[in-house]
Order: structure tokens, then sequence, then C-alpha cells
DNA sequence: GACTGTGAATAAGTTCACAGCT
DNA sequence: AGCTGTGAACTTATTCACAGTC
């Protein structure tokens, strides 16, 4: 039971499985059920088992998940058993304190690369993080097994950023300026546009009407 | 044909074609044709028609949409036609980079106030917007008239300021703290989780797996 | 002739319900 | 007895296709 194209809402909802199993494994708790993963996600029992065994047979029954186990599995899925390598692009306001909160966080995901620009930026250091060239983004890229961009250029840049990075040989991005990208064959495209949020949350703050139940 | 509970999907989609046609409008474009929303959205002309329907019949046959018009109704479904007033609770860095990012460049939706703990921030200000303590949330979302709020505050206080806001009267949050918000009947949550975005976009950075089409 | 508005068909994703292990 | 894995039923959203209007 392999190869169907798993759904990207799946996809997504495996760092949340991820996130439990970590404070699972904190509280030294061994095994769960879907049932239990359930009431701690809040998705439903079926939805999760039915995740999971896109994958594989994980869990046993009449027992439940191995936490430990699981845990491996969705980080061997995810690609987050290795290091995933990110660059950004971008250096203002929303670039550095995405960073600055790469930084502080994350282990899994990490933005060693910065490309602006702007020459007064470049060559300097934001959080450790040096800051280089948009020139220099094949390079660096390349050299780096860099796999992820973040955009946070101006909007007007943002495609030709995009493609610069897919052109480097990233494979996702984050993109934070104000257009759509599209996914294709060779990147996967996630758009997260703070001013649609805020306009369509308008719609709900004002309205009658109500009740969506969104993830991120 | 209205009161049929429209789809969130739908709502997320019209700050979209709002954007394209306040292009049109600084282009001077009068008349825009659905196939035409389709090109400069990249969604299906069926979709932009059904999604404008549920709102009532906004165009012309044979013709197209009025965009002063089309325009002027989608700001007052949304509810832009008066200012959206929003409040910020945690003034850590994701906090200040979105007060600042809101300042420069919404006029719709509008940050009035942040509340934050640490007294050594309380009656300062960001970029011009004061900072509050908790405390007087109440009274200053009351006075305000804030209908929205955002929540950069820490995962383990996130459930607690959600609490408070709605308590206060606010009906939509956006939440950018990692933990999961529920919509309710009083309030509609929308989710901005980081870290999930990133440990999801892991998976089409490393695998051989591709493509999802994510709006924000 | 051109383009909207919409019921019907399809596709995608979720929930139900149960057979199958341990 | 308990809990997983999964086909079938259902629900929700998108696409098709066309009648209706200018």
């Amino acid at each position: 039971m392999r190869r169907i194209r798993i759904p990207d809402a799946t996809i997504r909802r495996l760092p949340i499985y991820l996130r439990v199993l970590r404070e699972l494994e904190d509280d030294n708790v061994a095994v769960i059920s879907s049932a239990d993963l359930a009431i701690r996600t809040g998705f439903s029992s079926e939805q999760i088992r039915k995740d999971l065994a896109y994958f594989g047979a994980f869990g046993v029954r009449g027992v439940g998940y191995s936490v430990s186990q699981l845990e491996d599995q969705l980080r061997r899925i995810l690609g987050l058993d290795k290091e995933v390598r990110a660059a950004l692009v971008g250096a203002g306001n929303l670039g550095t304190a995405l960073t600055r909160y790469n930084v502080n966080r994350h282990k899994d995901v990490k933005i060693i690369a910065i490309f602006d620009n702007d020459p007064a930026k470049v060559g300097k250091t934001i959080e450790g993080v040096p800051v280089y060239s948009i020139e220099d983004m094949d390079a660096v890229i390349r050299n780096n097994d860099i796999k992820m961009g973040i955009v946070t250029a101006p909007a007007n840049s943002a495609e030709k950023v995009a493609e610069l990075l897919v052109r480097a040989g990233v494979r996702a991005i984050l993109n934070f300026a104000p257009v759509k990208l599209s996914s294709t064959d060779s990147v996967a495209v996630r758009n997260i546009d703070l001013t649609l949020e805020f306009e369509s949350l308008a719609y709900y703050a004002t309205g009658e009407e109500r009740r969506p139940e969104t993830g991120s």
C-alpha cells in the first residue's frame, strides 16, 4: 500500500503528530493508541490511522504505536532525520524576525544563509547567519546542499527570486511575499500571505457568519 | 441564493480577487470577465463566478464585472469598508516584526494596541503603537472597538491569551503560537504555525514526491 | 456573440464500520 | 478484549456544461 500520492493534508498533519510524540517521549510514555493521539491532536483516530497507514503498518493491533518508533518513522518520512538546510532571501524586518525565530528554536530546519541586494548588509551576519549577495546564490546553495528557500523579498522580485532558488537546486519554498507562487514538478511551494490572512479574517471579525477551523 | 454557509475556501479567495481588482483600478480597467480574472489569479473562471455568486449577482451577462463595483462589494463583504482594528499580544521579535509590517502596509486592518507582560515594555510604543499591560486588555479592547486579535505570545500562554481576547469581545484571532487554537461559535481562529510549515515542507525538500499547491 | 449564474457530475478528503491481529 | 488497517459511505469542494441575459 504505497505509491498513491499522499495528500498534502496528510503531510501537514505529520509534524503535529511528531510534536505530540516528542512531548510523550519527554513524559516517558512508551506506547500510544490512535484514540489517545486523537485527544491530543484534535484529529479523529481514523484519520490518524489512515494518515500513518499511507507509509506502512507502524502500529501493533490490540496495543497501539510505540512512541519512539513512530517518532523515528515520522522524522524519517519528513526528512528530519538529517538536518534540513534552508536559505532566506530578503533581509528585511520579516526576514530578520524569521531568522531570529529559527536560530532560537528549530533544530530540524536550519537557516544557514541569507541573501540580500543591499550592499550595506552583504558580508555582515544576522543572528550569526552570513548575508550574501544575490549573485552568489547559486554557488552558496549548491556548496552547502541547501534544499529549502524562504522568500521574504518584496512582491515585485519574489517571482524572480523563486526562479533563482529553483535554478540553484532548491526543492521547497516557503513564500511570504504577497504574490502567489505555484508548485511545479521540481519545487513545492507554500505561500504565507499575511495580508490575505488579515483581510479574510476581517470577514469573520465583522460579520455575523462564523467558524472556519483552519490549520496553519 | 443566500444563507448556505459560505465555504472558508471561498472567503480566503476574496482578498485575492480584491488585490487584482485594485491593480485593475490603478490601470483604469473598467470591466473584467471571470476568464480574465482567472488568468490573473490562477483560479478557474467557474470557481470565481461561483464564489462571487454566493453573495449576489454582481456581473452582467455578455459583459463581465464592473471593476469598481465589484471592488466595493468585496470590501463590503469582507468588512473592509470600515477600518478593522486589531490588537497584538506578545511584543517579542515576531510581534514587533508584524507590527512594523502592518503599520507600513495595511490600511484595512490596523494594529492599534499591543499587550505584553513585561513591565519594561508597557507604557512604551512600538512603531507608534502603544504597549499596554495584559491587565488592561478588557478595557482597551472594548473602548477601541477592537474586533481582531493577533497572538504572538509563547505556546504556554497562548490558550489563556486567546480566552482573554474572546472575553473582551474579539471575534477573530490570528494565532502564531505553536499551539492549535480552535474556532468556536463566538470566535474564528486561524493558526499560522511556522514550525509546522517548515517541518512539512521538509518532506518535499528531501523526498522524491512532489506538488502541493497551497495557498496561505 | 459573449459572458454570467447554476444544477449536475466529478474529485478529494473525511468518517464509518468492521474484519483481522495480538 | 483491544486496537490497528482499510474498503465503503459520505461529505465537501471543484469542474463541467449549458440555459439565460445583454
